[in-house]
RNA sequence: GGGAAAUUAGCUCAGUUGGUUCAGAGCACCUGCCUUACAAGCAGGGGGUCACAGGUUCGAAUCCUGUAUUUCCCA
């Protein structure tokens, strides 16, 4: 059968992937063997593969694909996150393309449309993981909103609400106007914005003509002003101290205040506060009792409050509020202003600063043992630097918003029976309520008197329990799976969630299990393009990750992605590098076919094979020692280059090229046998990297038993390292390019015959002279005596190899190429003896270090010797 | 404004407790090769005042101080 010259991937790719997959490779059930568990950071439930989640989840399937090797019970459990925020904003802008409005809708009706959407689009991201090659458990795919999650979440949150964690009150939250929900301060980015400073003056109420003058950026908010505050130290004001202002346009009369909050440099030193609309303000309300004036709507248009504004949207009213300011002699004057405003990271709304009562977690004592596990080492960072970030955070931590005033999620189980504030029951079920209402405030209820909280909990409410609830360890505790498969192993996710996801989920692994979710973090870069910009879809810059695959093929792009993305590091991507690791895969390719055309014969090894077979088994134990610590230590894409270059360079350049017979010569048997072995090892390390044409050569190199499939392959064990061989070869090697030098520079073809003379002034090893004279193409390989004329030489190690002339060589350039030589051995050996001469060097350094400079004094003079010696002979 | 980290070849990064004339890798680049595994390749080569300025030391990319620039986090 004809072998194809480059490698096709497709039709590999599906072949094994569903051969795995039939097989059961990627279920784990749990037995005797240790457990490796890696839990997927679930992507939202209607969200499509980019960039972030090929490089992330193709470094999970590195760990898990190795972990099989290593025997372990590995399992990655898959999922998806119903992302309350974005996957409802998109079924509303759905149905608003069909011409139905949300608020037209009741909550099942809503409900039902999203469900929908959700079983269309849902689980698409999934599909295209396996096209990345992902080893997941897919049996265990799980969801953050199915049924016995559910329970979980809301199982959590009656808990805390029992132990006093879980209160209800009267914040200032983010408010997003545009989706119409509270968001977390950890989703509001904050933008610097080129706005004015509006400066505008208050009459002193009871004077005929005394004003004072507030700075403002927001002058519609006037119309919610309940004081002005001045600081009491401040001379400028101490009249006013004790008067009222009259408030512009609502001509509501209000109370002067004084506190040291206000900062005397600041615009005019007059600060109007405005408690409902800003987070400082609403302190300085509660701390005088001031009267809450509240302007906005949650759209954020104005109310009635807003006077004659009322039904504007707030951007509109700032612009006519201060033409009416102007108009009527309010305002003094506006300046350029830079601040800084918050946007919604899920709309790009403008945040408002609103008053709300919400759900709240108390977060001050839950953090603590979440701190120490992370401080402590017993979580480990990867890279550490993140440990850092992590604490600042952790000590400062405020308390956790958890409503979200939507209807995709987990709605909140408190049941109202009354208006009053503190008129509710937090119940499972409406049963439950009726008793605790009866409990709570002896009354007699019915269910329709009840009724259940509108608002659901924050995502991040569901999924810090992922790596818990997947294994349903809170409805079923100590069932075997959590038992067997928590703490999970390892987790890779980006740096940007660390508060959101992974500083909770070991919250909630201390507070349910008394234990950490998960022993190592590796925090992936964010990925950019070549311009350094954040891949995004908005930009348009990000690269189809399917066309990718279908491209450069899944091993292609996943060594792509991996080939220079350190932990913690910003992966600036560009397609070439998905270049590089199709060549690779070529690479591979065409290394089998080499081995596949072999004719194998029962004829003697040559010695340089036998020579070969023994430096490549040195370098293989020696490089897979250097793979194994850099996986020990989260070293992904060190571990790979490694692997690259062992299987590239050491295997196909210099090991393939030593044992290759002559044009249509056969190889004997050892040889050869040898050679797949070796094979076989190189393709056991490239599995968990490129796992498809791992998979396509083990099963071609051989006839395979059933079973023998190199997804469960071993991983190869660490034999002892041979010094000596690798140091002899490396001493051959310098020969060897010295010679594809000389014939560089002299115009000698591959394929002609050279001889070498070689006049040895050194003890050396002749072991590899084998491989010398099969690399080099010569017809004799010769130990003489003296020097021999008219030759190219060159000097390795103080022993002197001469290259007969052939025609016609340049001897001017050759003296040339030897005088520089000369000099910069010359100038070695005088920064040596100079370090040698020096006696506090003699006296501080340590002995080897003195040796080894002795060392390369006495081969720097030996070196000098044969140098001038040729030098003058060449006149 | 407060905190953290970074700055080494054109690009992305290594550089272990200071010790080979001021240093490595991959990619890119240059030169020569269609040498029957691979031109998605082979062979060879060039390229760095290790951000800047001081200091400690026999010796600094590595330790200390300051400056500049960048990034991230928090307000």
């Amino acid at each position: 059968m004809e072998i194809p010259k480059t490698y096709e991937p497709i039709k590999a790719e599906e072949k094994w992937y569903s051969y795995w997959m039939n097989k059961g490779y990627f279920h784990s059930e749990p037995d005797e063997r240790e457990a490796y568990t890696v839990v997927i950071p679930p992507p939202n439930v209607t969200g499509v593969l980019h960039m972030g989640h090929m490089l992330n989840n193709t470094i999970q399937d590195v760990l898990v694909r190795r972990a099989r090797m290593l025997g372990k019970n590995a399992c990655w459990v898959p999922g998806t996150d119903h992302a309350s925020i974005a996957t409802e904003a998109k079924v509303v802008q759905k149905l608003r393309t069909e011409g139905i409005k949300k608020s037209d809708l009741s909550r099942e009706e809503f409900l039902k449309h999203a469900f929908v959407w959700k079983d269309k689009h849902g689980g698409i991201i999934l599909e295209q993981l396996k096209k990345l090659g992902c080893s997941c458990d897919w049996e265990r795919t799980g969801f953050t909103m199915d049924p016995e999650y559910s329970e979980s979440v809301i199982d959590v949150f009656m808990d805390l609400y029992k132990k006093g964690k879980i209160y209800r009150s009267v914040r200032m939250v983010n408010w997003d106007p545009e989706a119409l929900t509270a968001v977390s301060d950890e989703e509001v980015n904050h933008k610097e914005v080129n706005s004015k400073l509006f400066y505008v003056r208050y009459k002193v109420a009871g004077s005929d003509d005394q004003w004072l003058t507030i700075a403002t950026t927001r002058p519609e908010t006037i119309l919610g002003d309940s004081a002005i505050c001045i600081n009491p130290n401040d001379a400028r004001f101490k009249h006013l101290h004790g008067k009222q202002a009259i408030v512009p346009i609502a001509n509501r009369t209000i109370p002067i205040i004084l506190d040291e909050y206000v900062d005397m440099e600041f615009g005019t030193g007059c600060l109007k506060v405005t408690p409902a609309h800003d987070v400082n303000d609403y302190e300085l309300g509660k701390k005088f009792d001031l009267e809450t004036i509240d302007i906005l709507n949650d759209n954020g248009t104005l109310n009635a409050n807003g006077l004659h504004y009322e039904g504007k949207d707030r951007f509109e009213v700032r612009k006519a509020i201060e033409k009416e300011l102007y108009d009527k002699g309010y305002l003094v004057k506006t300046e350029d202003h830079i601040n800084k405003v918050g946007f919604s990271e899920r709309t790009d709304a403008v945040i408002e600063p609103k008053l709300s009562l919400q759900w709240f977690v108390s977060m001050k004592e839950l953090a603590q043992p979440a701190l120490d596990a992370v401080m402590n080492g017993d979580i480990q960072f990867h890279p550490d630097k993140f440990k850092n970030t992590y604490r600042h955070w952790m000590e400062n931590v405020k308390d956790w918003c958890i409503s979200r005033q939507l209807w995709w999620g987990h709605r909140i189980p408190a049941w109202y029976f009354g208006t009053g504030a503190n008129d509710y029951v937090v119940a499972k079920t409406v049963e439950e309520a009726i008793v605790l209402v009866k409990e709570k405030a002896g009354l007699t209820v019915s269910a329709s008197d009840l009724k259940q909280d509108e608002d659901v909990l924050d995502t991040w409410f569901s999924s810090w329990l992922w790596p818990i609830s997947m294994f349903n360890g809170l409805t079923r505790p100590g069932n075997e799976e959590i038992k067997y498969y928590y703490p999970t192993n390892d987790l890779v996710t980006a740096p940007e969630i660390m508060f959101f996801w992974v500083a909770r989920m070991i919250i909630a692994g201390y507070e349910y299990l008394g234990e950490i979710p998960f022993k190592n973090v590796y925090y992936t870069g964010i990925v950019r393009d070549k311009l350094g910009r954040k891949m995004s879809k908005s930009l348009g810059n990000s690269p189809d990750p399917i066309e990718l695959i279908e491209k450069y093929g899944a091993d292609g792009v996943r060594v792509g992605i991996l080939i220079s993305s350190p932990a913690g590091n910003d992966l600036p991507f560009d397609t070439s590098q998905c270049e590089q690791g199709r060549n690779f895969t070529n690479k591979v390719w065409n290394a089998f076919r080499l081995i596949d055309a072999w004719e194998v014969r029962d004829i003697e090894q040559p010695k340089s094979s036998a020579k070969a077979i023994e430096w490549f088994e040195a370098k293989f134990n020696k490089t897979l020692t250097e793979i194994n610590d850099q996986f020990d230590k989260f070293r992904i894409s060190e571990a790979l280059m490694s692997i690259y270059k062992l299987v590239w360079d050491d295997f196909c350049s210099w090991y393939l090229e030593m044992i290759k017979p002559g044009y249509e010569q056969p190889i004997d048997s050892k040889t050869l046998e040898t050679t797949k072995v070796f094979f076989e090892k190189l393709l056991k390390l490239m599995q968990p990297f490129t796992p498809f044409i791992a998979e396509e050569i083990w099963h071609l190199i051989r006839e395979r038993a059933e079973g023998d499939d190199i997804i469960l392959a071993p991983w190869p064990v660490v034999d002892s390292v041979n010094e000596t061989v690798l140091a002899n070869f490396k001493f051959a090697e310098e020969v060897i390019i010295n010679i594809r030098n000389i014939r560089k520079n002299n115009n000698i073809a591959n394929k002609v015959k050279m001889d070498l003379f070689v006049k040895k002034n050194n003890e050396i090893d002749l072991s590899f002279d084998s491989v010398i004279s099969k690399m080099g193409n010569l017809t004799q390989l010769e130990y003489v005596k003296e020097k021999v004329a008219n030759s190219n030489s060159f000097i390795v190690d103080s022993n002197e190899y001469y290259i007969p002339f052939g025609d016609t060589i340049d001897l001017v350039a050759e003296k040339a190429k030897m005088q520089e030589e000369l000099n910069y051995t010359k100038g070695f050996l005088q920064s040596i003896q100079k370090k040698l001469q020096n006696e506090k060097f003699m006296a501080g350094a340590p002995e080897q270090v003195v040796l080894s400079e002795r060392k390369k004094e006495s081969d720097a003079l030996n070196k000098i010797a044969i140098l001038e010696e040729k030098l003058a002979e060449m006149v």
